[in-house]
DNA sequence: CACTTGACCTGTCCGC
DNA sequence: TGCGGACAGGTCAAGT
């Protein structure tokens, strides 16, 4: 899916447009994209007011003046695209725009509001949600009680990263940078940039990696997840933003679907791999694989 | 406990 | 042009 650069992005965009606006209907055509009791919909949903989108890892927080809120994850195709109320369909919208008229067939869940405008959510492979919950249940969730801390905020410190990373020190490092309940919100594109700037190879194991890489390794992480939000993150097949426009961030990746170009740095040829189960990019120069007996 | 694999889905690309 | 297989940004469950 999406990572934390680009539910943020969809985050901004959407907190742009929403507040204020009041559900009229909600239109929905596969029962796992919208799980939700109909009674729950009729009566907390249709006439809410939007007060707030936040957002928490990958997944986006939609409160409303009911009590209740929106809980959306992306998955890996999802996309939340608002349209104004002439703006339904049409001609006329950007090229870097991958939606056009909407709904479109991957369209699975929508919400009419009163003043006109729509909000879709799109999922090719319909792997992603959006449930309705009481608010108060929201931090209740078994995702929500065992993600680990948001790598942006200000009190999340390198020690913190380093102990964390600790917890799981025999494993590869990149799984443990991809597994939620260390750090919220790094998938597959920002471990690899992030273990690239850091000259981190991949397979290396927590414990084998020296103090100063790891710390280097936080810094390198936030820059790279601060920039792709400056850019309006990555979009490297489906993903869009709250107006359907893709984000920047590929062009700026280092070693993300780079393979058989030079590395940035020293030149060598940047090579793909697989590593805990995900197609994995590195510089065999930068990162050499570590010695394993 | 930690790792791997399969499942959830659809679409695209690549080799034959 | 068609067909089969691998693969795609994420998580979860089950198996080893």
């Amino acid at each position: 899916m999406p990572e934390l650069p680009e539910v943020e992005t969809v985050r901004i965009g959407l907190q742009g447009f929403l507040p204020g606006k009041v559900v009229k209907a909600v239109h929905h055509d596969w029962p796992k994209s919208f799980p939700n009791a109909p009674a729950d919909v009729e009566q907390f949903l249709i006439g809410a007011r939007i007060l707030e989108v936040k957002r928490r890892a990958k997944v986006l927080l939609i409160e409303l003046n009911t009590k209740y809120s929106l809980v959306i994850h992306l998955k890996m195709t999802g996309q939340l695209v608002y349209r104004g109320e002439h703006e339904r369909f049409g001609a006329g919208h950007p090229n870097d725009s991958l939606v056009h008229d909407l709904p479109d067939k991957t369209t699975h869940v929508h919400f009419d509001f009163t003043d006109g405008s729509h909000l879709f959510f799109n999922d090719q492979r319909k792997f992603g949600w959006v449930r309705l919950l009481p608010t108060v249940e929201v931090p209740n969730l078994d995702f929500f009680l065992k993600v680990g801390p948001e790598p942006l905020s200000d009190d999340f410190t390198d020690k913190d990263f380093i102990q964390r990373l600790m917890r799981r020190k025999r494993s590869n490092i990149k799984a443990v940078l991809l597994d939620q309940t260390v750090i919220a919100g790094i998938g597959n594109i920002y471990a690899d940039e992030g273990l690239w700037a850091a000259k981190i190879h991949p397979e290396t194991h927590v414990e084998d990696v020296p103090t100063a890489k790891l710390k280097k390794l936080y810094t390198e992480l936030r820059a790279v997840l601060k920039l792709s939000i400056e850019k309006g993150g990555s979009t490297d097949r489906n993903y869009v933003n709250a107006e359907g426009k893709k984000g920047s961030y590929m062009s700026f990746a280092k070693v993300f679907r780079r393979e058989g170009k030079p590395c940035p740095r020293c030149g060598t040829t940047i090579i793909k791999t697989r590593v805990a189960g995900r197609g994995t990019h590195l510089c065999p120069h930068c990162q050499p694989k570590p010695y394993i007996d």
